[in-house]
DNA sequence: GCGGTTATGAAAGTGTCCTACCGAATTCAG
DNA sequence: CTGAATTCGGTAGGACACTTTCATAACCGC
């Protein structure tokens, strides 16, 4: 990564400044050139001639808007940070629904689609319905294809540190590198990663985990699975398996959705669990004790993780977040005996879209790196 | 930490490439003003500048051993990390024992000491037991007390990010900042962290995890307790308490030492587990048993933690590690069934030194990064 | 002792950053 | 509408660090 071990000449500072200047921009937009110099504690001449190399590489424009507030003084021109300079696409391909979301570098959505797929749908179909629905989204909604500058797709399973996908959800996946696969449709970067980090970075990024920094995300759905931050990266593991505690029986988190079914009474298009909400929410005592029972099974899990890696914040997200609010004080109530300090647990506020968030972010930071990192330090 | 807002001048510069330089050093010494310009990527001149000014500062001299090899051409000076710049000292303080080790800058051990501890002795007796015993080893051992830049201290226990110690091994050392106490005895940094912790730092750096990042240490004792890195670093979390899988009854981690009961024929002077082990290693059938019974209560709160982090290494250490030949297959074999990969499982190879090695190896640390990270990138 | 080889030392050259100064543009007061 | 005040923009001069280049010094082998 950064090789401390090299020297640095002139012309190395210079970069190193103008990356300065970019990433100051980058974090706020606009500013002044003599703001710029505070934040960055260079001189306003040097500051000046980094914005005007940004400028030729269009990293950088000057902000046109009218600033509205009066000052005295000559007006200061003002720059920012070209979020239009480039797109990312991030990409939540599970088993029943695909979903795309294109964001400008700012972080901004600008189109987003959702398909459902037939779960029966096999590998190779199922890829090519991914690469098809890639391009006809990025051909509707960016302003070119060469304007993407990363895609990140979140697939439901593990993905080791090669790129190969270890999944027994779409089974003809495993063993395949779904990210050189995709590579091969454009010259942008490609980043494949399973769902539950995706998620997890979503809601560092604009959901319940903000500011959090050892995080564990638990996601519950026709599988539970788990994801972790450590000291705000996420953390794969040798091969991708961290968090995958659904293996071990004794924790009982395989077959913890099996106490979630439900067979009262469901509203026209409502799902399952849903349906179970809306009983729990009017204290059906048959819900709640589904509820609980499920609780039961999802402690033990969330405990060992918990007390493995001493999170600041567990998140619940997946299937089974409409019943969350009868859930986590169940599970708190369960974790108190046995660890020494209960993490704070909080709900999944991004919905659906969790996923492809997470994947947006995820493309993000890699386009940020590419761009930021030229410290070189 | 670094500041990767703020721009660079040329003051900043060369202090940049000194650090390069000294880092260089600090990597492989000695080494000629030509090589270390290759090394750096830095011209001859700018080497020789950085490299007087290190001397001023006494941490490079030049050596003067004869390098016997015969080259043509004039002799090039040779420049070395002055390990003798300073010292540290690693701590290991136990319930029944107390182990000291000084080390120079280069890592290289210069004196070692053990004491017998009275398991009864309080907090307060204790704390002072080890001042004085830091003082007299450090005044007979190290040139003078300035020459210590730091202190590292073991304890069996948890320490949370603000030094503060929780543990059952001291009661009275719960909810103090023995960190606090003991820097008022010298100018020099003071640390202050778990023994388990230390002893995986030390399997990092000089035993059996050598270049892995993600580990695992499973200390087995008087208690079972287990310490992470994730990426080369420890991971602490929240307050200290990752890896406390004890806590949870279900996994049987706290019965586990149970186990290892024996009361068959002994040795003078042999411990416990030393007897199980001749005993087991001449194949008695209940030594075998009672081994067998260990790896039953130990594996599933190792499964819980391999699955946790999927880590690249387990390395086991502690009191039982007598037993660890025996021990080792069975876990791997307890272990395949219930994770995907089995991680590497190793024992550990340092003895009893093993907390006090991490200790020196945290506080070598420590120094390194206020001597090298002027790189403030 | 002499040539070959390599390191050392000092100079000139290039490039970057900073400070300082002056002109330019706008606001505000009268 | 005019002038003072204020702030920004542009440019020149100086300091500093790194690199390149060349001459000199030291050592080896013949």
């Amino acid at each position: 990564m950064r090789n401390a071990a090299r020297g640095h000449d002139l012309v190395a500072l210079r970069r190193l400044n103008t990356t300065v200047v970019l990433r100051a921009l980058h974090r706020r937009s606009p500013q002044t050139l003599a703001g710029l110099a505070v934040t960055t504690g260079l001189s306003r001449p040097t500051v000046e001639a980094a914005v005007e190399e940004l400028t030729d590489r269009s990293l950088v424009g000057e902000a046109t808007e009218e600033t509205g507030e009066r000052t005295p003084g000559r007006p200061a021109r003002r720059f920012r940070f070209r979020t239009e300079a480039g797109y990312v696409l991030g990409v939540d391909i599970g088993l029943h629904k695909m979903v795309l979301l294109l964001a400008d570098l700012g972080g901004a959505f600008l189109a987003t689609h959702r398909t459902e797929i037939d779960p029966g749908l096999g590998g190779g179909p199922r890829l090519d319905l991914l690469r098809h629905a890639i391009d006809a989204f990025v051909d509707e909604h960016a302003p070119s294809r060469a304007a993407v500058l990363a895609r990140c797709v979140g697939v439901p399973g593990m993905v080791g540190g090669d790129g190969v996908v270890t999944t027994v959800v779409v089974p003809e996946w495993s063993g395949v590198d779904l990210g050189r696969l995709l590579a091969e449709d454009g010259p942008d970067r490609v980043l494949v990663e399973n769902d539950v980090n995706l998620a997890l970075l979503a809601e560092r990024w604009q959901g319940a985990a903000t500011l959090a920094r050892d995080v564990v995300c638990v996601l519950t759905g026709h599988r539970v699975s788990c994801g972790l931050t450590i000291g705000g990266r996420l953390h794969r593991g040798r091969r991708g398996g961290a968090g995958e505690l659904g293996m071990l029986p004794l924790l009982g988190l395989s077959t913890a959705q099996r106490a979630l079914a439900w067979d009262g009474e469901r509203l026209s298009g409502e799902s399952e669990v849903a349906a179970l909400a809306r009983a729990a929410d009017g204290a059906d005592p048959r819900a709640l004790a589904a509820v609980a029972g499920f609780a039961d099974r999802l402690t033990p899990g969330i405990a060992a993780l918990a007390l493995a890696v001493d999170p600041e914040l567990i998140v619940l997200t997946g299937g089974a977040t409409p019943v969350g609010p009868h859930l986590l004080p169940l599970i708190e109530e369960r974790l108190r005996p046995v660890t020494l300090h209960v993490p704070r647990i909080a709900l999944s506020s991004l919905g659906e879209r969790g996923v492809a968030i997470g994947a947006v972010r995820m493309a993000l930071d890699q386009v940020e790196e590419d761009l930021l990192a030229d410290t070189a330090s």
